[in-house]
DNA sequence: GGGATTGGGTCAATATATTGACGTGACATA
DNA sequence: TATGTCACGTCAATATATTGACCCAATCCC
């Protein structure tokens, strides 16, 4: 039990400590963790047209009405833009704009891709795999225990 | 490198969880998972005499302005209280009352270890061990980097 | 067609979190 | 003693995060 206790006393720091060290990493594009979250599930292959705010509500395990500021900030940076879905009219599609996709690349990327490294120096490739297992895992046990609270 | 992707953005949602479940386990009693953080460092049996504003940021890894509205919230709430330092006056020290620590000890401590129990279902004690050890040395490297940005 | 559900915008209250800046009193040292 | 440093409180701006509530339009289903 006093092993939980550090377990979750450290993944309460090591979030904090993302978000500081994470954005600051990026914070010479003006952009942050969460918005950096966004733009990483914008930018995946197999979303080509865009993805709902309901849908990327659920996707980063957010509100809609944290998300719906955190889009409102992105579109005002002109990062993000949406567009209602021909298909289904109550939803609008969030894409990236072609600045924002621009930033992404070229800028953004490859100082995330420096902060990796770093946050992982001395991670093996399997320590990696390991650690995300865990998180996986542990993840999946939360949710379990937000859907049981939901009911 | 994409592995590394897949790992901090379980990290990221991992804590958002973490916040979400974590505090509606002890929302009854009126409590966060940051101020259960808080009365977590404060019942620590070498804490005999309290801790002073600054240790207790530097324990928790949050800043002094965000700790400062933390704890007058739990002290409006009754559950701590801070004091002048009688060696150094420059310092306050903060302690739990008498209440804060019967609802620490009787009602959240209960309820915390339920939630363990639960968020760690599947998890060996090996495996606990080793995950915190990930968290641990993930931790050390972004307290280096953290270091580092700041010179 | 009509009722229920769904997707989303919005307002509000509250709690966390950061950085930067300024002031004050206490302590330490040159 | 004078200077500098330290611990803290505070104000401000900004960004994240939650919940709950209400509304509207579109869609779905009977």
């Amino acid at each position: 039990m006093e092993q939980a206790n550090r377990l979750f006393f450290k993944l309460y720091q090591c979030a904090n400590m993302l978000h500081k060290t994470g954005t600051r990493a990026v914070e010479a594009e003006g952009l942050t963790t969460q918005q950096w979250a966004v733009l990483g599930a914008l930018s995946r292959p197999q979303v080509e047209r865009g993805m709902s705010v309901g849908a990327l509500a659920e996707y980063l395990l957010v509100s809609r009405q944290n998300l719906s500021g955190l889009l409102s900030r992105m579109e005002r940076d002109g990062h993000v833009k949406s567009a209602p879905d021909g298909e289904d009219r109550r939803s609008r599609l969030v894409t990236m704009t072609a600045s924002g996709r621009r930033l992404w690349k070229s800028r953004a990327l490859p100082k995330i891709h420096t902060y990796y490294s770093r946050a992982l120096d001395g991670f093996s490739d399997a320590d990696v795999t390991h650690a995300l297992h865990y998180l996986l895992k542990l993840l999946e046990n939360m949710k379990r225990l937000d859907d049981g609270g939901a009911r």
